[in-house]
RNA sequence: GUGCCCGUAGCUCAAUGGAUAGAGCAUCAGCCUUCUAAGCUGAGGGUUACUGGUUCGAGUCCAGUCGGGCGCACCA
């Protein structure tokens, strides 16, 4: 929206022969009373220029040469800021290519002929997954569709490793189980899985082959029909909220030699040994990170023969790159913070160009109960399961609660408050605005036949009264909040500006009668409402939540 | 001990280095013969944990202090 400035500012820096590197930066003021765009840039130019900043801005001011109808009044206020007032005109035309846009406004062609991979849930079949994991995926899942649409040819994949101690341990626990259930007298160690799950799962297998297996020579069914069941319940309750990855990458891939006999995961040793960063000693192979400035060396292979998982991390990214993504990102929990500079560092070494690569770090998840705070436990198996949460308050509280808070933050998930059929649950407040609208318009077809194809959306220019100018600019705000949301990996920018777009539209419904009003005015109205429809949909889509016709 | 994140209204949280720090909930006072009151309007509520620094300007950047969280394995 404020682009349309730009060029009028750096026309005007020319006219008055002010050369400079310092970008021009135009602003939405907060407080309306400071123009609906500002620029600070007499600030930033008045030391250079040695030149009073407001005398600078209105020599400025002077030469600024604006598309017929567009700004209103220009003014000089505070140490020096230049605001601008569009005319309300203006902001009508606009909201009007929100209606031509449909479903495609707010997108770009920013990514258009560019690929981009997105990381995320990324958990080993041990287990269920758990609420932490469910940020994570949220998360990861709404940077996927934000990058969507701008256009990038988008793989969503999840990474994981069905080979490791973990798993071997998965297999044994459910053999430990079998073995109770065809009555052997056995005790189940402590490092084993406890959860429920593996009894079911041993259930299963008794069911099938009652007690054949307490002495089959392979006891590989076991850790492979647990992993076949959990992976298809982790992709269950994925799908519950929509999530769905159209890759899966294996980390076990990365141990097996291909033709010339080596696996991914010797061809970065032996990258990393050519430049001069592995060394051996202790009986491990080591990465050299205390040449980079870090404390201690990072073991790549154990003593044991084995990679720790360092290596086929730096081997699976490395793969990324081969595949030639532009634009790379991880997403994982606050656990794994550690982890990415190596990695990062590796890439570098090795030749790539890491600032292709962003990591959204999400803090963790605590859980408040009756006012109660419930940390997160694993071992427990409590009440921290994703799909118990999603039985509890649905897909779209699920989301939405998810990522309505900075992901830096801790999240306080209020199961209480997501739960609420009312207006203190913000996913209510957001469709509530969608669902009056679509009541609204259902209403306006019946009683005076109005149809929404256009005809009469020029009509929207005969808006002036404050709360439809305010809801006709903040429409107009959207293609700008998506890209800072891309820009800082931070779908919460969305859930905030889509909640300023319903406060305003409850705003505008309650002061401005519509279909009570004279035919234009009310076709008027009726068309800002559809393109206040539209915003939230848009919005919607991305952020993953339903949006309710009526309610 | 050390690396990263956080500390803002009673509670949950916002604020690309900008102007008088904002929402929601809770509290109090109003608005339905009228398109969904699941809504709207108004009021009270703050030394932005603390101390310095950087500059036209700091909740935001830098240094330190204090508090909370998460990591710091030849586990992933």
């Amino acid at each position: 929206m404020q682009e349309f400035l730009l060029p009028v500012i750096k026309s005007a820096l020319q006219s008055a022969a002010i050369e400079t590197d310092k970008p021009v930066q135009i602003e939405k003021p907060t407080d309306k009373k400071n123009g609906d765009f500002s620029t600070n840039i007499a600030l930033l130019l008045s030391k250079e220029c040695r030149r009073n900043p407001r005398e600078l801005a209105a020599e400025l001011i002077g030469q600024m040469i604006f598309p017929d109808g567009t700004v209103e009044r220009i003014e000089i206020a505070g140490p020096g800021f230049i605001n601008f007032y569009l005319t309300p005109l203006f902001i009508m035309q606009s909201v009007e290519h929100i209606l031509l846009e449909g479903k495609g406004y707010g997108s770009s062609c920013a990514g258009k002929g560019r690929t981009a991979i997105v990381e995320y849930v990324s958990a080993n079949p041990t287990g269920p997954l758990t609420i932490g994991r469910g940020r994570g995926g949220v998360l990861g899942d709404c940077i996927a569709n934000l990058l969507e649409t701008q256009g990038y040819s988008l793989t969503r994949e999840y990474y994981f490793n069905d080979a490791g101690r973990q798993m071997q341990i998965l297999g044994e626990s459910v053999r430990y189980r079998y073995m109770e259930r065809c009555g052997r007298d056995i005790v189940f160690p402590d490092s084993h899985y406890q959860g429920e799950y593996i009894r079911e799962i041993a259930e299963i297998l008794f069911h099938e082959h009652e007690s054949s297996l307490i002495d089959s020579d392979d006891p590989g069914i076991f850790k492979d029909t647990a992993e076949s069941i959990i992976f298809s319940s982790i992709k269950k309750t994925l799908a519950r909220i929509d999530i769905r990855h159209d890759s899966f990458f294996n980390e076990h891939t990365l141990y097996i030699a291909e033709e010339n006999g080596k696996s991914a995961n010797d061809r970065v040793l032996e990258l990393l040994e050519s430049k001069g960063f592995i060394d051996r000693y202790e009986g491990a192979t080591w990465f050299l990170t205390t040449k980079l400035g870090q404390e201690k060396d990072k073991v790549l292979v154990k003593s044991s023969g084995e990679p720790s998982y360092r290596l086929p991390d730096i081997a699976y990214h490395l793969d990324k790159y081969r595949r030639k993504f532009d634009l790379i990102v991880n997403v994982f929990g606050a656990d794994h913070i550690d982890e990415y500079p190596d990695v990062l560092e590796a890439l570098r070494i090795l030749g790539h160009d890491t600032s292709k690569m962003r990591v959204a770090i999400n803090q963790f998840v605590t859980t408040t109960v009756d006012g109660e705070t419930v940390k997160m436990s694993t071992r427990k198996g409590n009440a921290d399961l994703l799909d118990e949460l999603i039985d509890d308050v649905g897909a779209d509280a699920t989301r939405l609660f998810f990522i309505m808070r900075s992901k830096d933050s801790h999240l306080n998930f209020d199961i209480e408050l997501a739960k609420k059929q009312s207006k203190d649950n913000p996913v209510f407040y957001l469709q509530y605005a969608h669902a009056r609208i679509c009541s609204l318009l259902r209403i306006a077809a019946e009683e005076v036949g109005f149809k929404p194809d256009g005809s009469g959306a020029h009509l929207l220019q005969r808006l002036s009264l404050e709360p439809e100018i305010q809801l006709g600019f903040t429409l107009l705000d959207y293609p700008e909040v998506i890209r800072t949301a891309i820009r800082l990996l931070e779908p919460q920018k969305m859930v905030e500006y889509l909640h300023s777009v319903a406060e305003q539209y409850h705003k505008f419904y309650q002061e401005c009668p519509i279909l009570k009003a004279d035919p234009d005015i009310r076709t008027a109205r009726l068309f800002l409402s559809l393109a206040t429809r539209q915003v939230l949909r848009n919005g919607f889509t991305i952020l993953g939540i339903s949006a309710p016709e009526s309610m």
